[in-house]
DNA sequence: GCTTGCCTTGACGCCGACGACAAGGTTTAG
DNA sequence: CTAAACCTTGTCGTCGGCGTCAAGGCAAGC
């Protein structure tokens, strides 16, 4: 399989592959005329990867899950090191969350708070 | 009030006010010796600046604030472009806040099927 | 032979809000 | 006189995950 199917199959593009490889995460071999030519086994990588970036992960947080992959296992979240970033990942979205709920709130008070005021404002220029 | 003095009054660096001024959201005199001179009307600007960029918002975003400051409102929220952004912003926030839900759900979700299969494992090789 | 359509490496662009540095001018205090 | 501590403009660097050329090689059909 070339890089132009694989990255097809994949929904991605060849750039992107070839940038997943000069960081690590996907391996090919070379045909005689310098051509990546990769296996079945790197389409359930590189769609490991999508997935993972997806969700809003980096591609340092994706490396576990991708050495979990290549180990063998069925999928790559049942490796120690998967688990100990799919914990630290949870926990930094439960704080961006929290944040977020605080910025609402926060706006919110400011929209009602403006709103007021012009209410004001309006009955104030109808005397 | 030189920009040294404005800076640290408003919790921020000088470069950072110059960078404000090259996007035209703050204003100032100059000097004989073309030094920037503020007055106290800009700390409430700058300040207002910085709140909004805090909980999320871009510069462009703070542009309606800040001209609602300067048209002497003692918010810079009452004006009816600061609402529109306002709302905008808020519905952008409750998608993100959304999305963040169902990649959480997701993630742990991932997590717990990974401590299943650990479990399973760990009772085989305990056969 | 020529075009088409793959592939290769390399390098710059992007976005946003600045930080950091360069190279210089000014004023003040010692 | 000089050092310190301000100020000025200008330019490059940052972070991440690529997109987008550029310039060229290789394979295949007509």
């Amino acid at each position: 399989m070339l890089i132009g199917e694989l990255a097809e199959r994949a929904g991605t593009s060849p750039r992107t592959l070839r940038y997943y490889e000069a960081h690590g995460l996907v391996r090919a071999q070379r045909s005689a005329n310098g051509y990546r030519i990769y296996d079945e086994a790197e389409l359930r990588v590189v769609r490991e990867i999508r997935a993972l970036l997806d969700v809003g992960f980096g591609l340092d947080d994706v490396r576990p899950f991708v050495a979990c992959l290549r180990a063998g296992n069925s999928s790559g979240d049942v490796c120690p090191d998967s688990v100990v970033v799919l914990r630290r990942k949870i926990a930094e979205v439960d704080a961006v969350i929290d944040r977020l709920g605080a910025v609402r709130h926060q706006l919110h008070g400011q929209l009602t708070h403006a709103i007021a005021h012009r209410e004001k404002t309006c009955l104030r220029s109808r005397k």
